[in-house]
DNA sequence: GCCAGTCTCCGACATTTGTGGTAGAAAAAA
DNA sequence: TTTTTTCTACCACAAATGTCGGAGACTGGC
C-alpha cells in the first residue's frame, strides 16, 4: 500500500534491527545491543533515533525515568522490501541480473537454488490460499 | 584479489555503464549516452569523470582536439562485484537471506530459479575447465 | 532537599553525493 | 587573424550521513 516506505542507511538500520530484536527500548538499551566493534557515541545512537522518528520509522511509546522508550514504526519486512527495491533498480529494476551475477561469482549453489525452489512453491500455495 | 574494489554511486555508476558501452568517450559523448529523461548539465558529468578519476575507475586514453577521452579503469563485473557484496553486508554478508526476501515477497518465479540452475551448472563446468 | 548521574535537545562539523556556474585556454570556423 | 565554440579547471552549494559535544532538565538515592 504504502508506496512511501522508509529508505533506512546502513547505520539506521543497523539501529533498527536492534530495535525490531528488542520490540521497544530505549537509546541507552540500543546502544548497547550494538556489537561492541563498532559502538558509537551515546548521542551518535540518540541522533539516528531522532532521525528515524523523522522518518517516521520510530516512535516514541513512553518514557520510564526520564528516558523515552522507542518501538519500531516500520516493520523488518517493510524496509527490506524498500532498500532491496532501490538496490534492484541499480540493476534495471529485476532480480533477475541481480541473480545471474551471483550464479555467475559462483556464489549460489544448486542447493541454494534448490532449496529456494521449495520455498518459493510453498509460498505459492500460501498466496493461492490467502 | 584486489580487495580495494572501487565503490561507485548510483550516478557514478549510470556514467561508467555508459562508457563501458561505448568503451571510450568523451564528456560530451557520455553526456549524450545517458538516458535524456534525467540528462543533467555537461559539467555535471564532467565533474562525475573527475571523481572516477581520482577513484582510479577510469583514465584518460587520450586527447582529441581538445577534449579528454576516457576509458575504463575497471571491468563491469568488478565493479558489481564490489556493488553487490557491500549490499549482501547488509543481510549478513550471504546471499541467501537476500535470495529468501525475494522468494518471499513473489520476486523469483520456478522459471528463474530453474534457468539460475543452468546458468549454475555451465558456471560450474566453465571453472573446472579453467 | 540536595547532588550525582542520566537524559534530552540542539547545534556543530567533516564527508559524500548530486548538481551546476564561471573563467580562461584551445581549437575550429569564418 | 578574429570570432565563436567547446573544453577543462575550479569553485560553490545544498542535502544526506556519520559523529559528537555541551547545556540544562529530571530523577533516584541519601
Amino acid at each position: 500500500m504504502n508506496r512511501e516506505e522508509v529508505r533506512l542507511t546502513r547505520f539506521e538500520l543497523e539501529v533498527m534491527e536492534a530495535l525490531w530484536q528488542l520490540k521497544r527500548a530505549s537509546v541507552r538499551e540500543l546502544l548497547e545491543a550494538l556489537p561492541e566493534r563498532k559502538r558509537p557515541a551515546y548521542t551518535t545512537v540518540q541522533t539516528i533515533v531522532h532521525r528515524l522518528e523523522k522518518k517516521d520509522a520510530v516512535r516514541q511509546a513512553r518514557k520510564i525515568g526520564n528516558a523515552f522508550i522507542y518501538e519500531p514504526s516500520v516493520t523488518r519486512q517493510a524496509a527490506y522490501r524498500r532498500l532491496v527495491a532501490d538496490f534492484l533498480d541499480l540493476f534495471g529494476g529485476s532480480p533477475r541480473p541481480l541473480m545471474a551475477h551471483l550464479a555467475e561469482t559462483g556464489q549460489l549453489s544448486l542447493d541454494d537454488l534448490k532449496e529456494l525452489e521449495v520455498l518459493v512453491a510453498k509460498n505459492k500455495i500460501a498466496l493461492r490460499a490467502s
